[in-house]
DNA sequence: TCTTCTTATCGTAATATTGCGATATAAGTT
DNA sequence: AACTTATATCGCAATATTACGATAAGAAGA
């Protein structure tokens, strides 16, 4: 036990959980942040944006990157991180579908 | 080392993660569609509907509630659990402020 | 009261995440 | 080539999450 039963949801759930996961998270949030409002874009900038250690930064944009939502060029011998926007704005229609097929509370609560 | 330096991050991007973490996992993105759309209410319908033991949706619905996007009213021996409508509207602002910041890439992607 | 039904909590095992230092890799510089 | 800079990856330790069975606790019904 311990791991996820992904298996038992479907694609949509899953796919939704994915990106969510990504968000859930301070320091991914921060990143995001950066990335979307361009104020920094490299690597580099994000280490000495963010109060942790360049290894720590490396993992948590490995893990955007893989849930989609963010992408890598190499630039030299740098890297510019960019949000992915295809991906971007996919999560943000998925993540609205949930919240807005709520449409009140008249019973119970 | 292991656990989150969350004290390293402003109260905006805790608040967010926080959120995007409780819908992080395919059963709470199952649950939350099932309490949105109000076709099922009560603790127990929801261990009907997904495949997770009746201990494991509870630990889920507890986090959903710490989280504060659902509230669970007492009703008799069972609970009615819903939608919490003011912070889960707060949450969607908060995801859509990120998600909106961003403003399309013209420079190394 | 005794039983049943419903939900919460405890204990535990498996697995995942977070974080960092050390090291590897790759590009640029001298 | 040797050195520096930038990023990724490895290995490890600490902590968190996921899942379930067992059990507790509360309400309802016989």
């Amino acid at each position: 036990m311990g791991a996820t039963k992904s298996y038992e949801f479907s694609t949509k759930e899953n796919r939704l959980a994915k990106y969510a996961k990504a968000l859930g998270h301070p320091a991914r949030v921060a990143i995001l942040k950066l990335l979307a409002t361009k104020e920094n874009c490299q690597c580099g900038d994000i280490v000495e944006e963010l109060p942790l250690s360049q290894s720590t930064i490396s993992q948590h944009l490995k893990e955007l990157k893989d849930a989609g939502l963010v992408k890598g060029a190499i630039d030299g011998a740098k890297v510019c991180y960019c949000i992915n926007e295809k991906e971007w704005k996919a999560a943000q229609v998925w993540i609205n579908q949930l919240f807005d097929s709520y449409k009140g509370c008249n019973e119970c609560c």
